[in-house]
Order: structure tokens, then sequence, then C-alpha cells
DNA sequence: CTACCTCCTCCAGCGGCTAGAGGAGCAGGG
DNA sequence: CCCTGCTCCTCTAGCCGCTGGAGGAGGTAG
């Protein structure tokens, strides 16, 4: 049996702060860990990773409920993939999506701190951004 | 002279909500534009440029000051390279390890795309975000 | 037993939007 | 020239995703 951790612990694990990972649990987002006969909250394993994924996954922009999807993705083993395919997919669109333009604006940045000496007279980082060559999405 | 739009334009043009891009004159992240006789708000390239770019660094996850420090950092042409350096420094950082993990995450959640018929029996991504090795965090 | 730390619940507030009310500007058709 | 209807204006209230504090109970160490 593996050992489970406080809230405390938790937080220290993930990088989520400790009313967060109550939030969390409030709306859903992480399942109701087990409690001690003192009423407080026990994580195990599981649950440490599930917070690590949610804290990376909001950090590149997700929103909670692609969180969500991502997690009843990966949790229900018995589901066929075929039933999670175009969630997947529209997910990976947007992965590409953001990875793409991340690049962009990589190459632009790094350019800028490339200039020690001189003026950054010919940034191109809001053009670099602002293109949407890459956009894949209807509404522009 | 180049032609100018109302906030209507511009939102379209952009893909910014109409109120959003008032919220976003009203924090001073964007310039306020210049006004028609009538009292409404013309927004000309220049404006529309700063505008997607907005819009795209939010989708990427950066947040509304980072935005403000770019945005300064491109539109200070007569500013020292110098300054901005640390600052470019830090974001170039930040765009290392989303990009890190967005790959890592595309990776997983294209693997679960190709296994059709399968189930998602084996599906990593959790451990995929929830590893942190590329971190560069120090509060976990 | 006391001190102190962590945990509990409840609730209020903040950042970043988003939507609606109520009213004025303006463009096109009759 | 006026009416219809669309877009715009300001103001205010609400939603999502947290974040922090009050007030109190559990647990551990000296």
């Amino acid at each position: 049996m593996q050992r489970a951790v406080a809230i405390g612990g938790a937080s220290r694990a993930s990088g989520i702060k400790i009313p967060t990972i109550r939030y969390y649990e409030q709306i859903g987002l992480l399942p109701s860990p087990s409690r001690t006969e003192g009423n407080r909250r026990l994580y195990d394993e599981d649950d440490l990773s599930r917070l690590r994924f949610i804290r990376h996954a909001r950090e590149l922009g997700f929103e909670v409920d692609a969180i969500r999807q991502l997690l009843d993705l990966a949790g229900h083993p018995s589901r066929p993939c075929r039933d999670a395919d175009e969630i997947a997919r529209t997910h990976l669109a947007e992965i590409d999506r953001k990875i793409a333009r991340l690049s962009a604006l990589r190459e632009e940045v790094e350019r800028m701190t490339r200039c020690r000496n001189e003026t950054v007279a010919d940034c191109r980082v809001i053009e670099v951004l602002g293109d949407h060559c890459e956009c894949i999405h209807d509404q522009h």
C-alpha cells in the first residue's frame, strides 16, 4: 500500500494551492478523496498525478472543460477509442495550433534577446503572433 | 491613408468579442482609439494587429500582464534591448516549457487517435503531462 | 496540558471576461 | 424627410476560475 498525504502535502507535490484543490473537488474535476477519522482529505499517488496533470494543462491554456474531457479519456480504459476519437482529434488540432504559434513567438522573442546593444526597432513580435495563417478557427 | 473600422469590424477582424475589446481598453491593454464625431471608436490596422496579438497570446495561456510587457517591448523602438532583455528571457523560458509540454501531450493524444478499434487501456496522457521533469519552477 | 500547526467549512473578493438594459447615432428604403 | 433597423454608446451585473480570510476543530510535540 502506498502512502497517502493530506491536502498540504498534495499542494506541495502538485504546485496547486490548497483552496484551489478544494475548488477542483467542488466542481467535480477531482474525485472526492478518502478522509481520515478526523475528516481530513487523503490523497494517493493517482490523485497527485491527476493534480499535476491539471496544473500543467491549465498552464498550457486548456480550459477546465477540456481537461475534464482529457481526464475522462484517460480514465476509462474500457471505453472504445472510437468514442473518444473525435474529442482527441479536436484537442490534437488545438495543440498543433498552439505549438505552431508558440514556435513562431519563440523565434521572435529569441531574436530580440540576441540584439544585445541594439534597439528593438525591427521587432516583429506583434506581427508574428498577430498573423493567423495557421488558424483553423471559423470565426476570423 | 488606411481605412479604419468601428468596433464591430475590429471584433470580426480579430475574433475578440466587442465587450472584451472595450474591456481591454478599460484596463489599458489597448490604447484608447480615435473616435468619430458621433463618439464611435475607430480602429486602424495597428490596433487590429495589436488585437490579434492579444487574442493569440491569451489563447496560448499568457496572462494580461505578460502580454502588456511583450507589447511594451515591441512598441518602444527607441528602448535599448538591454532593458528588455530580462523580460524577453523570462518569457523565452516560459515559451520553451510550454512547447516542451505541448509536444509531449501532442504525442500522447495522437497515439490515442491511432488506436481506432482498441481501448484506451494504456493511455498515458496523465503521466505525460503529470511528469514535470522539464519544469523550471521552484515551487515543486 | 498547552502551544502550535494543519486542517475543516463557509463566504467574500479578484482577474478576465460576457451579457443585458436603456438609449443615441447613422444608413437605406419608401 | 422620416422611419426602420442595425450598430454603437455607457453602465451595471454576472460568470468562471481561482484566492484568501474568518472562525473553529483535529493532531502532535514539548
